[in-house]
DNA sequence: GTTGGTCAACGTTCAGG
DNA sequence: CCTGAACGTTGACCAAC
């Protein structure tokens, strides 16, 4: 055994896999969520796959045409490639990613959390899922926060209105839907220590006090701008659009003129001036 | 943590883990809740044998610069005995196979980033270097950003496991190992649909063509303010007021990103960057 | 072969509950 | 505390030259 096979291996899993869950369905008629618990022949699958002897036999040719298998379009798990036909060509590669890439980009319409059925922004540690899920799973990941379900049931329902009712249940449903824990990743640094940079860099205190009275000496007219916006808004509201125009121009056009004001606005270089 | 030590050790990983699978697999049903459950807490810090500040400690197995185990290869990724959720929904190794799948590129030579290890695609800005440490290193010096390094001790390791965790020591370090600065070039065109969005804010008869032309030169999520626009002139009359402040600061807000974002922006005394 | 840009999927932030 | 909408960052991939 050497460490490609191990590579591989799980792609094996994946493949050998599927077709037993959709045998398995009919074992576990109460959740319609996928199956995940009841499959041990295909664990057997995956082991036996993994201890072949040929571990570039069917793997090595997703990996050729490697333009099918880019990033963001996967192929869609609930096709069996490998299992049932172990001759399979190129072609046949070709043509079932294109189908999942379409099939995919169709169904982008109504994206939905695959967890609690929230409408979801794409996919997060691997499945479709919410804001909220994806969050709810960094956070338990990252603490490794282990939760109890107060039913002690296990079988809370975990939808948009419950989702929050049962941690225990919504991070074992998002584990069975197949989130995966590796892909959350090392606490970063606090933006907020090293982005603001402006305290970092020692801005000097006489010429923060040059700048906040800059600022004071150049109010660039608010009052006007307030007086307007009443006079505008009395009009009516029939020409609501054209009132924002006509104020998105005049906030650009004094900010423009505020900046062209500034002391420093010379310092810039020619080309720069131009373009304000 | 010796990472020389762990260096070969992902085989074993992936052979433990599956045993794992195959153990949870027999040992139950649906209630396989957390194996560490019954606590009197409805939730308790897990113990985790890694050190806080490196929880993915083992993770830097996949460091080494074999080229076999790139960026996310979760599979070779286990938390050992501090595993708080044990592996066990299939779905979970379908979306680990097609992660670790897609995140793998081929394989073609023994670079490795000189700055983190990581694997390395060729030279860049002058050193070998990974994609990472090369779009990290566009991204600061184009913008000029200046990090602050939250240990304050300007020593903090970059490695691939690590090198998002402090920006200023990893950038430090880019120019240590000779990365030039004067190699990365300024912005060139971008993609021009943007186009109709400015032009529906309609603020800008009286502005030259240069203007408007740098401004389609950085979009900067105006996108998102056409859309505000439209949803919010439908929301009535009645909240006049609050709609035209609401797209005041929107655009008002937008402006400051856009002119924080500018090439010249650094040019300007800092003060004065400390106003805008 | 080394630039550039793109954008999905990571990250953090912080009102609001 | 926890949650999740909003926004910033990263890096694999691709085009241009
Ligand atoms: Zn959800
Ligand atoms: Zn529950
Ligand atoms: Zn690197
Ligand atoms: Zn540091």
């Amino acid at each position: 055994m050497n460490i490609t096979e191990n590579k591989h291996s799980p792609m094996n899993n994946d493949n050998s896999s599927i077709g037993l869950i959709i045998d398995d369905k009919s074992s576990n008629k109460h959740e319609k969520q996928r199956s995940s618990l009841n499959s041990s022949n295909s664990l057997i699958h995956f082991k036996t796959n993994f201890n072949t002897e040929n571990p570039f036999g069917i793997f090595s040719m997703c990996l050729s045409p490697s333009k099918l298998f880019r990033s963001h379009s996967y192929i869609n798990h609930r096709f069996d490639l490998a299992e049932p036909y172990p001759t399979l060509s190129h072609a046949y590669f070709a043509n079932i990613a294109k189908y999942t890439e379409n099939n995919r980009t169709s169904i982008n319409n109504n994206l939905s959390c695959e967890v609690c059925g929230d409408v979801s922004s794409g996919k997060h540690y691997g499945i479709l899922a919410c804001n909220g899920c994806s969050g709810f799973f960094k956070r338990s990941v990252r603490r490794k926060l282990i939760y109890r379900c107060q039913a002690s049931t296990g079988r809370c329902v975990i939808d948009k209105a419950h989702r929050n009712q049962c941690q225990a249940c919504r991070l074992k449903k998002c584990l069975q839907m197949g989130m995966i824990k590796e892909a959350v990743q090392n606490e970063r640094q606090q933006r907020s220590d090293t982005q603001i940079r402006i305290d970092s860099i020692g801005c000097h205190y006489d010429h923060t006090g040059t700048t906040i009275s800059v600022m004071h000496h150049r109010p660039f007219q608010q009052t006007n701008l307030t007086s307007d916006l009443t006079s505008l808004t009395k009009q009516g509201a029939n020409n609501l659009d054209e009132t924002i125009y006509t104020i998105s121009s005049q906030i650009l056009l004094m900010i423009i003129k505020w900046i062209r004001n500034l002391p420093t606005f010379l310092n810039l270089p020619i080309c720069d001036q131009l373009l304000i």
